[in-house]
DNA sequence: AGCACGCCGACT
DNA sequence: GTCGGCGTGCTC
């Protein structure tokens, strides 16, 4: 019998070591090599064992016979995986960057070793004179003088404290050494070398249940909702599935919906994902799934141990269960008949993931869907712009819920111009408005929000007086006011004085925003001495429960007031509130990004959203100093259509996403002097511009945030009207960068769109 | 990443 | 000679 090979993806995180590597499978392991199982290989020249996974089997060897090491052993009791997820992790690795052993881990259902990150740390084993007195020694033999550099180093840093310890790798940075003087020092015991377990914070703990059960749930589907479900039946009976959008007012009953559509395919025998951002797994949703699916529901969240999550995957493995419902990471549930993923609040940023791969869930639905012949239904009152473009392209069908289930009424929504405000002699924070409503409601003893928007403060220039923010003129992109008196912006690296007077109006008002929670907490209790008013920001909710303490006092309705950033305007209901008030309401605007429209808007309906969810009709105040911009005015009518139209015709003028698509790449050193001229070769190199004359190539220029953690960054843009072109252009620039020996010094990192 | 190999200066 | 630090190169 002729030999057969095993191609396999090895456990190491390293771009050289991203290819495949051959083994030979011994004949007593050949019924237990299949594709996608774990194996323990021998590696390197001295044969450490290491783990690998087995990504395609074949009968020819690839290299000369003789270089082909056996494989040791496979790995049982793990979830043995089909081949559609080695095809899937492949494309995350295209898509979204990183390695291939990176893209199958977030993929694989694999027992995750509790995080075995951890940090080295060295010690001084010996006295600081001791070591003084080694260094003298090392040096003078002229030969051990890096391991002299690393005492000194740690003798004149240690001042004070006798056992300070140092973390190795910057030690070795530092103090200019290398890793294995490091491992010298250890093994003569003039240091000592301390290994710390380093875990990941969890994602705040956001979601304790509420406890208050929504009262009027509706359990018939009325007209609107029900066409939707038979026409996504009827593509699942004629096998024709699809990528359906539905555009669903708050209220409009979008999960009674999805549970229909749910509950058909769970009895045509097949299973259903449900991703749900981490911060609306309430309670409330839960519960409703449980009632109807009872114990064939199952739920993944962040708060649970990687065991934990583990046994939910084999349950859904076993086809123990046929719903799975949770964060991103539940879109690898191992189903074997999986056949819908419903993506609710799709215009959530928690569907990207933070760490390499950067994958967005909501494209990675939608890519499985294509792969594996599945519907998938996003949802949102607010799509995001991709999505709704896709949506009118034809790539998705789209549904649209205009009216509320219960039939009630939208909040009135008013807009505040603050500068007619101050023009007509209001100085305060609040306007005449706001102050009536708040007057009311408080008689009235029911509930006040106020948010703050905060997002994206970035130190932007703008006109107290007539309203008008300072962009730049290449990029229509706010530009940023700098220490030196310099406005720049980031995207082009355009840059002027800052302007002393207001160019539209010639008012000398003309100043960066500031602004705070304590301020408008303080204006308030002047406003209102007797008022109970919660504050929650980064102070206030520094221990670990401090977030739910506080959301939690306010339902028991032990405030009037709470004020807030982001975090109070999602997903949480409080029946008692009836005004919410957005101070600053268009401070998003001007982030230097080109989804600060799209922000605002989703931040402005949602935070309008929180008014008058019971019995009682909310109201909203929304303070500007740019009424008429159309974020503002479409939020105002929560009319999403408007706000659409509007913003793709920007993108599209711009060549923003999604019209054309562009692709962010981070370079960033150590030294700057380095980066500086990397940087300065990058700007005129011809051949990487001529083979790419067809994108759009901007920078590299410094970012904001110039220097971070030690580290310094600068930025490129790249616009393309084909995203096929930015991954070209991504290997080919890790190609210039491994060409030019950069790579050792230089990080490149790239983001999509 | 992590290991072995080999160069080269220093010391017996 | 030979010991050992430290840079280099490679991994089926």
């Amino acid at each position: 019998m002729s030999d057969l090979y095993a191609n396999c993806c090895v456990d190491i995180t390293l771009e050289e070591l991203d290819r495949p590597f051959q083994y030979r499978i011994p004949d007593e392991l050949r019924d237990k090599v299949k594709v996608g199982v774990m194996v323990k290989a021998p590696f390197g020249r001295g044969n450490r064992t290491i783990s690998a996974y087995v990504m395609e089997i074949s009968d020819k060897p690839s290299i000369d016979k003789s270089r082909i090491k056996d494989l040791s052993e496979v790995v049982e009791n793990r979830l043995h995986t089909v081949s559609d997820m080695i095809e899937l992790a492949a494309w995350i690795r295209h898509s979204y960057g990183g390695t291939m052993i990176q893209a199958l881990k977030t993929v694989l259902p694999v027992k995750q070793k509790v995080e075995v990150k951890s940090i080295k740390y060295a010690t001084l084993a010996v006295s600081r004179e001791e070591a003084l007195t080694y260094a003298g020694e090392f040096e003078k033999r002229k030969t051990q003088l890096l391991m002299a550099n690393i005492l000194r180093y740690m003798a004149e840093n240690s001042q004070g404290s006798e056992d300070k310890s140092f973390e190795c790798k910057k030690l070795i940075e530092l103090s200019s050494s290398s890793a294995s003087s490091l491992a010298s020092l250890n093994r003569r015991g003039l240091i000592d070398i301390r290994e710390e377990r380093v875990f990941r914070s969890p994602i705040l703990d956001e979601i304790k249940s509420r406890g208050q059960e929504e009262s009027k749930v509706c359990l018939e589907a009325n007209a609107e909702q029900e066409e939707i479900i038979s026409k996504v039946k009827a593509d699942f009976e004629n096998k024709t599935p699809k990528t359906y959008l539905i555009h669903g007012v708050t209220g409009s009953g979008k999960t009674l919906t999805y549970i229909e559509i749910i509950d058909y395919y769970v009895k045509a025998g097949k299973q259903v994902i449900m991703l749900i951002p981490e911060i609306a797994l309430t309670m409330q949703t839960l519960t409703r799934f449980y009632a109807r699916f009872g114990e064939r529901v199952s739920i993944i969240n962040s708060k649970m141990s990687a065991g934990e999550r583990y046994d939910q995957f084999i349950r859904a493995m076993r086809g123990e269960i046929d719903i799975m419902i949770g964060p991103r990471s539940a879109l690898f549930t191992p189903f074997t008949h999986l056949g819908l993923i419903v993506v609710d609040e799709e215009h959530e940023t928690s569907y990207k993931s933070g760490q390499v791969p950067c994958y967005n869930a909501v494209e990675t639905a939608v890519h499985m869907g294509k792969l594996y012949g599945l519907s998938v239904i996003l949802g949102s009152a607010t799509p995001s712009i991709e999505s709704y473009y896709k949506a009118m392209s034809g790539e998705y069908q789209l549904f649209s819920l205009d009216k509320r289930a219960s039939g009630q009424a939208l909040p009135k929504v008013y807009v505040a111009d603050m500068r007619a405000e101050l023009k007509e002699g209001n100085r305060t924070i609040f306007s005449r408005k706001l102050k009536e409503l708040m007057d009311d409601r408080l008689a009235k003893g029911e509930q006040i929000m106020l948010f703050l928007n905060k997002r994206g403060y970035a130190g932007f220039i703008s006109c107290r007086e007539c309203g008008q923010v300072i962009k730049c003129p290449h990029c229509d992109i706010s530009l940023t006011l700098h220490r030196n008196g310099k406005m720049i912006c980031h995207y082009c690296g355009h840059e002027q004085d800052a302007y002393r007077i207001c160019p539209k109006c010639g008012s000398k008002y003309i100043t960066g925003i500031k602004a705070g929670t304590q301020k408008i907490e303080e204006a308030l209790h002047t406003l209102y001495p007797k008022a109970r008013i919660l504050r929650m920001d980064k102070d206030t909710t520094k221990d670990k429960h401090g977030h739910e303490r506080i959301l939690s006092a306010f339902a028991k309705h032990e405030a009037d007031i709470l004020i807030g950033t982001q975090m109070i305007v999602k997903g949480h209901d409080f029946p008692l509130v009836t005004l919410v008030g957005a101070l600053m309401a268009d401070m998003s605007l001007y982030t230097s990004t080109y989804q600060a429209s799209e922000r605002t808007f989703q931040l402005l309906v949602q935070a309008a959203g929180r008014a008058g969810r019971d019995s009682k009709p909310g109201d909203v105040v929304i303070q500007t100093y740019s009424p008429d911009n159309y974020s503002i005015v479409a939020s105002q009518r929560q009319d999403y259509k408007a706000f659409y139209d509007e913003e793709i015709s920007f993108r599209s003028l711009m060549k923003y996403p999604p019209v054309e698509h562009m692709l962010t790449v981070h370079i960033s050193s150590k030294s700057v002097e380095k980066l500086e001229r990397a940087c300065d070769d990058l700007k005129v190199d011809k051949d990487l511009r001529t083979s790419f004359e067809d994108l759009e190539i901007m920078g590299p220029v410094k970012q904001n945030a110039y220097k971070l953690d030690d580290e310094y960054y600068q930025t490129m843009y790249i616009k393309a009207v084909d995203r096929e072109r930015l991954s070209d252009f991504k290997d080919a620039l890790d190609l210039y960068g491994a060409e030019k020996g950069l790579l050792s010094y230089i990080y490149l990192t790239y983001e999509f769109d």
